[in-house]
DNA sequence: GCTTTTCGTGAAAGCGATTTCACGAAACCG
DNA sequence: CGGTTTCGTGAAATCGCTTTCACGAAAAGC
């Protein structure tokens, strides 16, 4: 039924060729130092002669240890489209390749404790879980009480004890924000993702940091509250345009709205970069296909999931570790 | 070292409860018919009573089937950008989690026939595998020679005997060009993807097939190689602008290169559609974002890796399967 | 009605690593 | 220099499930 391998060798065989105990065997295969340097040599030369792969379910199911690590990407329809998981996913991926863990990829809504998903987790049958696009704390203090060793990726909600790496938001919205004013802009509005996104929460706090620093005038309703999709920037644009007429600026949470905002303002008769400029976040595909080319604030998601890969491999290794904020960097197109 | 689990039942707690032995537990947890009704139901009891879960290390091990399927994606930079391979992973794994198989992540490079990734495969630590954005065969023709039952995603180049899944390239290309003739286009050009790929090889067919059945006049130098860049779709388009005045249509492989096209047909004063009208393929994020809107062929991404899983599934039960070719829609918006 | 199949069942032998435990040798101690 | 530790090592138990095998009972065949 599987398929048929030509029998691959075991500590056996090695044993025997190396003329010591399977149990030395195993011994060196694990790194433990504790052996004699001769029969180290000998049983590297027998595995390498034999073309000795360790097989992994025969180690998981003696050791309890898997060699797996979950992926979890709550799944609601959105990250169908969203190339970012597969960027952070790649990331992790490779990391984990090289540390000879796999990855193990967990789709699936979250929102119930007891959902299936949430049992295999707790089931052992992970090392550990790096999860994406959280929308709620829960199921992950439940397993951080289980001593599951998590990484999350983006700030978590409540200021809990476990592990996330991040972009730095606050600190690219600032630099989109300062690149404007650099560029001379005055009236500098903002369309901010779903605020109960931490992610889109840092981006404001990064806008108003911002204002405040480089001494824009405070006038009231510059921030409109959006959700991150296209109709939003399209309709909070238009009453930016209408309430503020000598508004010369938009950044907005992330491209898709801010390409939305685009539309709107070329729609109103107006021109960008010349009457309004915009600036998006993410450095998406539509970042960089967009005609004007988008202004962007690009994330380094790649780099997020190595991180995190790294993060989980030293929670496993019973390694202390601390959370991660990964620099935005600002690129700059034609629009802004 | 791994997270303490408050110790899991086992066989042996079933089969006392059940009054039964573990040999007939077993049976009955892999769906062996024959056993006595009363038995079988005094198993499930026990089993839901105790909240019992199949330790898959210790299944994997004695049975030599581990219960995961390698998603296997051959990794150039560019899959990092692009949402397909995301979709479709989403496919898949939601259709092995319905019959609790695991996918595993395998993303490196393929070139060698010896790189880990194929040891790793060949050791037969997966029960199956799909492959990804394939471009060579030569290491799924050795896979495939040991047994390891094996879906690929793109129809492949050689007539071999692995199954695949694919979109109706052709057809989805016929219908956009049908579209643009029934508007009355009559100089439609288009711009192709990389043609060592079968996709784009596909897509041009179409293209073709539709032109000839169609009745257009056939006029040379209509078609263009691209490399389903947008650099290709802006060049391209120039050139064919030049070279045919006429010219009131492009098709392109897919969405990037419209967009690049786009872009060229606005640089050189024509407008979208009135003077050009475009068509890409994908229908991805940029199609759905873009301004004006791009008319796109609409592939179904999520389904192709559900019937991806569903084939793997069939043939690691031992199935015959037969491949599948998905249709494509249109998807009109305003560029054509 | 007696032999031959078939059928359901449990005992027990793996699967291939890891890990505990005990033992002899070497190193350390006073 | 006797005695206590430490150290490296191998034998053997163990992980939890699957599967073969043999056996008694029931069904079928003559």
């Amino acid at each position: 039924m599987a398929a048929k391998q030509k029998s691959r060798p075991t500590y056996a065989e090695i044993a025997k060729l190396a003329g010591v105990s399977e149990a030395t065997v195993s011994r060196v295969l694990n790194g433990d130092t504790k052996v004699d340097t001769d029969r180290i040599a000998a049983v590297n030369l027998a595995v390498e002669k034999l073309g000795y792969k360790k097989h992994r379910a025969a180690a998981a199911l003696a050791s309890g240890r898997t060699g797996l690590i979950a992926v979890v990407i709550d799944d609601d329809l959105s990250v169908f489209q969203d190339p970012f998981w597969g960027a952070i996913t790649n990331g992790i991926s490779r990391v984990l390749m090289e540390h000879e863990m796999q990855t193990l990829l967990l789709v699936a809504p979250l929102e119930k404790l007891d959902s299936p998903v949430a049992q295999y987790l707790q089931r052992g049958e992970v090392d550990g879980a790096i999860f994406l696009q959280l929308h709620k704390d829960s199921l992950i203090k439940l397993l951080a009480k289980q001593n599951l060793p998590l990484v999350v990726n983006g700030t978590p909600h409540t200021s809990n004890p476990f592990s996330y790496v991040d972009s730095d938001n606050a600190g690219g919205a600032f630099a989109a924000v300062r690149h404007l004013v650099e560029k001379g802009r005055k009236t500098i509005a903002m369309i901010t993702g779903d605020l109960d996104n931490t992610a889109a929460e840092q981006r404001l706090d990064g806008y108003l940091a911002a204002c405040q620093e480089l001494g824009l005038p405070k006038v009231k309703g510059l921030v409109a509250e959006g959700d991150w999709s296209r109709e939003a920037g399209i309709q909070h644009a238009q009453n930016l345009m209408q309430k503020h007429p000598d508004l010369d600026a938009i950044f907005c949470s992330n491209d898709v709205m801010a390409l939305g905002a685009i539309a709107a303002i070329l729609e109103a008769g107006k021109s960008v970069p010349e009457d309004i400029a915009v600036i998006g976040f993410d450095d998406s595909y539509l970042a960089q296909n967009s005609h004007p080319g988008l202004t962007s604030v690009r994330q380094d998601i790649v780099g997020l999931g190595m991180e995190a890969a790294n993060m989980i491999l030293a929670l496993v290794h019973g390694d202390e570790v601390h959370s991660e904020i990964l620099p935005c960097e600002l690129v700059i197109r034609e629009t802004a």
